[in-house]
DNA sequence: GCCGTTTTCGGCCCGACTGTTTTCAGTCG
């Protein structure tokens, strides 16, 4: 696949047209970029079966882009860009994750001082150097120097799930301070991606001086990098920045549409309301000098011909498209699940009991578990051979009678999570799997195989009729190790021909099936389980990121088997 | 460079904050 390549390369040429001061052609390099990026077909197979005609049918990419693609297709290699680079040979990449520096400032050192790289940077902010040049200054140069040390302390992205409750923290000690009406998050957090690269917060409040003096005085925070009377900037000690704005009460929701983003979704939001003579900022949807829309999402939204959009949907991927705006699904709500089908407990993994992670799961409103301990081929875990899984059964069977005669209508399903061997088969023997209530079968090992090896090997496990569920089917753990190569469509065909259920694993640093091969598989008809993979009791809440998947793959509840009652759940199931 | 149910030419999202400035450029979201 080529296209990560090529969206690297549009991006740079982007950013060195923007040094040159070319006008407009940035944005559209950068928007084809963003496009090829998330783009499912390999360019190279389009080009094949479509030629240039094909390529050029993509949105955002024209006749120029068009032959560039080609050009790099047939010689791996783009003249211009190579061009572009020898005029100015700098790492644009490194230089540009320096807060506060952008094209124009890169062009100026480099043209002053010869700088090209993060290294040389330093070395000549540390020498005092960078606050002689006109047009920058001792300011500059302290930040320039700050921008590096916030570099190399930086974690990147945190994952969204593990560092919520951090995220929540902070919102609700906001709402407490005087004056302050609405308090509420925008952009990445808002829209429920799996990781974010930085806070952001709107409140509206009659005393907006009071809300910023708290917000950067916190205990949470290493630095401020401003304070204004309508924004305040923060560098959190976890890494990542924190943004707070101040709204009057007229424009919250239009500041909310505008600063939940993304950033895709409001360029075209905006393109759409200019079309039909409005224009929309984060104030309100005007007419000429006169308010349409501001005070709520849905009134802007409404005035422009679409529904209330899910904020885990704006990615601009369709939604905005009037056609598919009138079909938009009826997103799986966040209190939808009515039980958990990926439970470990103590018989190997787990942190607790099979009874006490049935309580914590009752505890949260769930109605069923299904209990999903290793097996024995995953030793470090003490996996369970079929002796050990009958035993457990019988455990189950007895903690169940214990809930009837305590009057409970919790359920306790018995399940195993079965280890997919290297040539597809499994290892727990299919007399015993067809005594389980449900059968997950997973990847532990030998990641390293070669697509077509994988794709085979997993489509060889849903082809045995004991497996109802692939449980995170591509093995990714985010920040940490990426999927295993494997042909995830293929993977999908199979699982609608043989009726098996695919996994949203919730997970924070899983989430596997991804919200994209969520959404295809959903198109072609397939079923999805939402579970937690619970290895502790407090491990249920994470089921909430599972959903906020779902609902970014367009999944309703209809799709995701576990939002029936177990009995109807179970007819699902091979 | 891309795009078109107003347009094949003439548009292209837009405002806050900072720093280096005496009225604005650069960056960010």
């Amino acid at each position: 696949m080529i296209n990560q390549e090529l969206s690297k390369i549009f991006k740079e040429i982007s950013v060195f047209l923007e040094i040159k001061g070319v006008a407009f052609k940035p944005q559209a390099f950068e928007k084809a970029a963003y496009i090829i990026e998330s783009l499912q077909e390999d360019l190279k197979d389009i080009y094949k079966s479509g030629g240039l005609k094909a390529l050029e049918d993509i949105p955002g990419i024209g006749k120029g882009i068009a032959e560039r693609i080609e050009e790099y297709i047939k010689t791996h290699r783009i003249k211009d860009y190579n061009l572009l680079r020898k005029e100015l040979p700098v790492d644009i990449e490194g230089l540009r994750s320096v807060e506060g520096i952008g094209p124009k400032t890169i062009l100026h050192l480099y043209k002053k001082l010869g700088i090209k790289n993060l290294e040389q940077l330093e070395k000549f902010a540390r020498a005092g150097k960078i606050r002689n040049i006109e047009g920058l200054g001792l300011k500059t140069e302290e930040k320039i120097i700050k921008g590096l040390e916030f570099l190399k302390g930086s974690s990147g992205r945190l994952i969204l799930g593990f560092n919520m409750p951090l995220f929540r923290t902070i919102l609700e000690r906001l709402k407490k301070i005087e004056g302050v009406k609405n308090a509420e998050f925008a952009g990445s957090v808002r829209r429920m991606q799996e990781t974010v690269g930085d806070l952001d917060i709107l409140v509206t409040s009659t005393k907006p001086s009071k809300v910023m003096d708290f917000f950067v005085s916190m205990p949470e925070i290493q630095a401020v990098h401003e304070r204004g009377k309508t924004r305040s900037s923060v560098r959190l000690k976890v890494g990542i920045d924190a943004d707070l704005r101040v709204i009057s009460p007229e424009s919250y929701g239009a500041a909310l549409q505008y600063f939940t983003g993304d950033k895709y979704h409001n360029i075209q939001l905006r393109e759409i309301a200019i079309k039909q003579g409005y224009k929309l900022n984060e104030y309100g949807l005007y007419r000429g000098q006169k308010l349409m829309a501001g005070k709520s999402e849905d009134e802007i939204y409404k005035k422009l011909g679409f529904k209330l959009m899910p904020p885990e949907i704006r990615t601009n991927h369709g939604e905005l498209d009037f056609e598919l705006n009138k079909k938009l699904p009826d997103l799986i709500g966040y209190g939808d699940l009515r039980g958990d089908l990926q439970v470990q407990t103590d018989w190997t993994d787990g942190e607790h009991s099979i009874k006490e992670m049935a309580e914590a799961a009752k505890e949260r409103g769930l109605e069923y578990i299904c209990i999903t301990d290793h097996t024995k081929s995953l030793a470090m875990t003490g996996g369970s051979d079929e002796k050990k899984l009958l035993k457990q059964m019988a455990e189950i069977d007895k903690i169940n009678s214990e809930f009837r005669i305590l009057n409970s209508k919790f359920k306790i399903l018995k399940g195993a999570e079965v280890n997919i061997m290297k040539d597809g088969t499994l290892d727990i023997d299919d007399e015993t799997l067809a005594k389980l209530d449900v059968v997950g079968a997973a990847v532990h090992s030998l990641f390293n195989l070669s697509e077509e090896e994988q794709t085979k090997r997993i489509i060889k496990a849903i082809e045995n009729p004991n497996v109802d569920i692939i449980f995170h089917p591509t093995g990714r753990i985010i920040n940490r190790r990426p999927a295993y190569p494997v042909n995830v469509e293929e993977l999908l065909n199979a699982a609608k021909r043989t009726k098996t259920v695919m996994e949203i694993d919730a997970f924070p640093d899983r989430l596997d099936l991804k919200d994209e091969y969520v959404r295809k598989g959903i198109e072609m008809g397939v079923k999805f389980s939402i579970d937690s993979d619970a290895h502790h009791i407090s491990h249920f809440q994470y089921l909430e990121y599972g959903i906020a998947q779902a609902r970014r793959g367009w999944a309703e509840a209809k799709d995701i088997i576990n939002t029936r009652s177990w009995q109807e759940m179970l007819k699902l199931l091979k």
